[in-house]
DNA sequence: CACCATGTTCCTTG
DNA sequence: CCAAGGAACATGGT
């Protein structure tokens, strides 16, 4: 599910149905998402916590409570989806999914995250937040700095977006269309950029990922039973019965088909070992 | 059976 | 120490 985008519209859809709610339980299905953390010490953590607020850090979901005791400090959940994590409320009696990964008891709801490869994460670790680039929609990020992360280096620039340090949030479908977006081919050496191309790179990243949450924003997600809990996935998916959303991506996974600008075959190739696709024309 | 998949982290190599 | 490349993780879809 989740590149940044996701996950912001994700967290402003949790964030007014967890707030208040208190824990009454936790449980752990799959151990590996909770590491480094065991069964014990989340539920020492977590019950009787109650959530003040939640946000997002990049592609991380940070939920923050307030313990039953006045006198510990405040707990700090922190969330990834992986590549196929869910988390949405379920009326208790709705049935768990197959793969789910922990389930915290609020009472009437269930707090449920699902992950069908397990790459995600539930924890209380936040060791993996320090070491995160600047908020691409944030004052914090520009082409200049942009331009500065990208110094030096040799490596083809749509890889160098996926590495979090350079900027954080942005994943492998939204690395191709900012660089389509700019015209920019995905294969060039990211330190050979001019500050001009950087600009507009930056640029276009805000772009593609604010249109994405402003479009997610949109698809009513409807998680409260009636089976319908795949409300939230890439957009463009269809939900309920026959309707669609609007498919929004320029060039990820359009290989063979026409460019939107002129009809150049979009051409899919391989960069550290993840799909890229570009136009071959537009972007060079 | 083959290959593909929204991400991060660890290990190796230079 | 650093940069870069590749494998691993785990399950499912086509």
């Amino acid at each position: 599910m989740p590149e940044l985008p996701e996950v912001e519209v994700l967290v402003r859809h949790l964030a007014p149905l967890l707030k208040g709610r208190v824990v009454h339980g936790v449980t752990v299905r799959r151990e590996r998402v909770i590491r480094p953390n065991t069964d014990e010490e989340l539920s020492r953590s977590l019950v009787g916590a109650r959530f003040q607020a939640v946000s997002r850090r990049a592609k991380f979901l940070l939920f923050d409570l307030q313990p039953a005791a006045k006198s510990s400090s405040p707990v700090r959940l922190v969330g990834h989806l992986g590549m196929t994590g869910r988390m949405y409320l379920l009326p208790v009696r709705a049935e768990l999914p197959k793969h789910t990964a922990v389930v915290l008891d609020l009472g009437k709801h269930r707090f449920v995250y699902e992950d069908v490869r397990y790459f995600g994460r539930l924890s209380l670790d936040d060791s993996s937040l320090a070491d995160l680039g600047p908020e691409p929609l944030s004052d914090d990020f520009d082409g200049e700095r942009l331009h500065r992360a990208l110094a030096k280096s040799t490596q083809a620039i749509k890889v160098r977006l996926l590495d979090q340090t350079v900027v954080a949030g942005v994943g492998n479908i939204y690395a191709s269309e900012a660089l389509f977006r700019a015209g920019v081919s995905p294969r060039r050496a990211a330190g050979r950029l001019t500050k001009v191309e950087c600009v507009r790179l930056a640029e276009s990243i805000r772009a593609v990922l604010q249109e994405a949450i402003d479009c997610g924003s949109t698809i009513p997600l409807d998680f409260s039973g009636g089976g319908v809990r795949d409300g939230l996935f890439y957009y463009g998916l269809k939900e309920g019965e026959g309707v669609y959303y609007e498919e929004h991506l320029r060039v990820y996974d359009r290989a063979g088909k026409p460019c939107l600008n002129c009809q150049t075959p979009v051409r899919r190739i391989v960069q550290a070992a993840r799909s890229t696709f570009y136009c071959p024309r537009c972007q060079r």
